[in-house]
DNA sequence: TGCCAGGCCGGGT
DNA sequence: ACCCGGCATGGC
């Protein structure tokens, strides 16, 4: 990639942390609870997650053995405020069927396995793909794995950086910045940050930390 | 009041 | 290969 998209991607990234400061992501205290995060968020609001979150907590279900044993309808009954919560359940049940038969219930078994192989067995979950499986490998597993979600993608559009799908997108922020995972994990965090404040559909650049650089505010 | 949120799946062209 | 409806809650 061109030295050009090296320096913008490191400019944006030093504006937008000198505006907001570090985020220390994932918000959630345990790996297990950011990969429950990570399902619940789908297309969803994250301050309904973390009541169901809470709710899980609550209920003791925010353990693998426990999230194996219970009921599908109860799992579902208690993740409600993340919203499509039959669809959910399913999802968070296919991941933990995944780790018991994969790795026997237990997450530090999985450090053993490449990122390459542990990327396509993560995708190969029903209901898991490319953003979900990124956050999962990237905030609870440790691994360089740059996440793409729709703030990332509006962003980069709105600045010219073209992408054509998810991975070309990738592709452009894993191969110009430093394969590193506090870089990786912070500007994902820092993106997130800027995107819900001032690049939803409907909000204005006012104060954007990028409003400085060349944009279009309506790609 | 409607639109939106840190997606993904399945069926139709 | 794209496009679309479905999935669902809570906040603004």
């Amino acid at each position: 990639m061109s030295e050009s998209t090296r320096t913008k991607l490191r400019r944006f990234y030093d504006a937008m942390y000198k505006a907001l400061g570090p985020q220390r992501w994932w918000p959630g205290d345990s790996p297990t609870e950011i990969i429950v995060g990570a399902i619940l968020t789908q297309n969803t609001n994250w301050g309904n997650v973390e009541r169901a979150i809470a709710n899980l907590k609550a209920a003791g279900l925010l353990d693998w053995v426990a999230l194996r044993d219970v009921a599908p309808v109860r799992l579902a009954e208690q993740i409600r405020p993340a919203g499509y919560f039959n669809v959910k359940a399913r999802r968070l049940k296919n991941f933990v069927d995944w780790l018991w038969r994969k790795y026997g219930g237990d997450l530090d078994r999985i450090a053993a396995t490449g990122l390459t192989t542990l990327r396509a067995e993560v995708l190969a979950i029903d209901g898991i793909r490319r953003e979900t499986a990124d956050s999962i490998l990237l905030y609870a597993l440790n691994r360089p794995s740059f996440v793409v979600d729709a703030y990332t993608a509006r962003i980069a559009r709105r600045h010219g950086l073209k992408a054509k799908d998810y991975h070309e997108l990738q592709a452009i922020f894993e191969q110009n910045l430093p394969r590193d995972l506090a870089m990786f994990n912070e500007y994902h965090a820092l993106i997130v940050a800027v995107g819900k404040q001032y690049c939803r559909p409907t909000a204005r650049c006012d104060g954007c930390p990028l409003a400085r650089f060349p944009h279009d505010e309506k790609a």
